[in-house]
DNA sequence: TACACTATTGCAACTATGTTGCAAAATGTT
DNA sequence: AACATTTTGCAACATAGTTGCAATAGTGTA
């Protein structure tokens, strides 16, 4: 986990701090999505706001992580695969929301369906969020 | 348009008041979604924010308006058509946000498509939100 | 290993966004 | 007009996110 972690950091450029691995470690852990809220609680005290804050737009702008929108706007960030880069993601993939449980997850596998557009409108990106129920909550209910 | 948003007021059971009746107002006046900084600043200092915040979360659950989940996280509101009611909406259509200017719309005609879940997954919404050029934009360039 | 250079962090202060309780004002009904 | 019910404004609070700057930690080189 150590070594993985530290090679992700060298690959996309980064130096290798403390709160980097412990942050990257957080999303490593989990297989859902994370808020920044969920991050400030698996670091604790170890480190401020504010170097998280800073620590997520790093990921991102390296392609390491990538935001998840919400219908009810909170923000939350998951891992990329490897085919993100810095300056250019590669996060064509459906994003599910439990119902129940309420983790987010990447549905790796699932590609955005094509959709047509009206006479006039240019598409550049498209997100799909599905919710529902996950197959971790049908399973044990 | 004072007629048609009493009537709307009165369809939906709510009293008729003049920030309900302002804020009506913006929606008819603009074609676009409306974030509630844009409300205020169309409002002007008539009334409370916090009136705005409640005016605009009572619409929803009238089924007036519905909001929109976009990419960057802003909470954005728009009319709903006339097949929404209290406590049930019926906003399967596509929204479209403008990287050039900045506005978002609804597509009320193109319907959300279906996508394949992967066994286990229920799917019981389905947001999809699209970004590129709008075709005002696209037309004046 | 020690040094110097650069990148990162913590702190404090600030802005923006949204919520709650309560008294005053406006609305609808009789 | 008088009453009961909603709605509003205010103040206070809560949460989320940003910025400048000085202190600290990381990296490459000698
Ligand atoms: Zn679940
Ligand atoms: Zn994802
Ligand atoms: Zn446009
Ligand atoms: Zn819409």
């Amino acid at each position: 986990m150590e070594q993985k972690i530290i090679d992700l950091l060298k690959r996309s450029n980064l130096s290798i701090t403390d709160s980097r691995k412990k942050i990257l470690e957080s999303f490593f852990q989990e297989d859902s999505a994370l808020a920044h809220a969920d991050i400030e609680n698996h670091v604790g005290q170890d480190f401020d706001r504010v170097t998280i804050y800073r620590t997520l737009q790093t990921f991102v702008d390296k392609g390491i992580i990538h935001t998840i929108p919400t219908p009810d706007n909170a923000v939350l960030y998951a891992l990329c695969k490897d085919s993100c880069s810095a300056g250019h993601h590669h996060d064509n993939h459906v994003h599910f929301i439990c119902d129940n449980c309420n983790k987010t997850f990447c549905l790796e596998h699932v590609v955005v369906p094509a959709v047509h557009m009206p006479v006039g409108f240019a598409a550049s990106q498209i997100d799909m969020v599905v919710s529902g129920i996950c197959n971790y909550c049908n399973a044990t209910t």
